[in-house]
DNA sequence: CTTCTAACA
DNA sequence: TGTTAGGA
């Protein structure tokens, strides 16, 4: 099948799926005339990596992991320890993420809150 | 009509 | 990523 199947059986845009092959994501067949040329097995390819970036990982951490990937049933199952490891890291960045914005949620609660921030907003007296 | 590359009011 | 120009 050329991109534009891929793209619809995916519903990936044909422009990310230049792109993941430009990562080396993917590797397509060329025609004669340059057009891309892919496999069934394509389809599930993007799927898993799809999810990989879902889980926040971005394509040069896919590309180290893929080969580790198992494909069963339509989700994904880490066949290998570098792949777990490389999840468990996404895990805590996304706790250090967490951990800033709250700081940052605390930081607002106390301008919107404070004495004079009240004041200036609802009890100034007409002019 | 579909795809390709390159580039960005 | 989207979009588009210019070409095959």
């Amino acid at each position: 099948m050329r991109i534009g199947e891929l793209a619809r059986r995916t519903g990936v845009s044909e422009r990310a799926l230049r792109y993941y092959e430009e990562q080396g994501l993917l590797t397509p067949q060329r025609r004669p005339s340059g057009y891309r040329v892919y496999g069934d097995a394509d389809v599930a390819a993007v799927r898993r990596i799809r999810i990989l970036l879902g889980a926040g990982l971005n394509t040069a951490q896919i590309l180290e992991i893929l080969p580790c990937i198992v494909d069963e049933d339509g989700w994904l199952t880490p066949d290998c320890p570098e792949l777990v490891d490389a999840l468990r890291q996404q895990r805590d960045r996304i706790d250090d993420a967490i951990g800033e914005l709250e700081t940052t949620r605390a930081n607002l609660d106390t301008i919107i809150g404070s004495e004079k921030a009240a004041a200036s907003r609802g009890t100034r007296p007409p002019s």
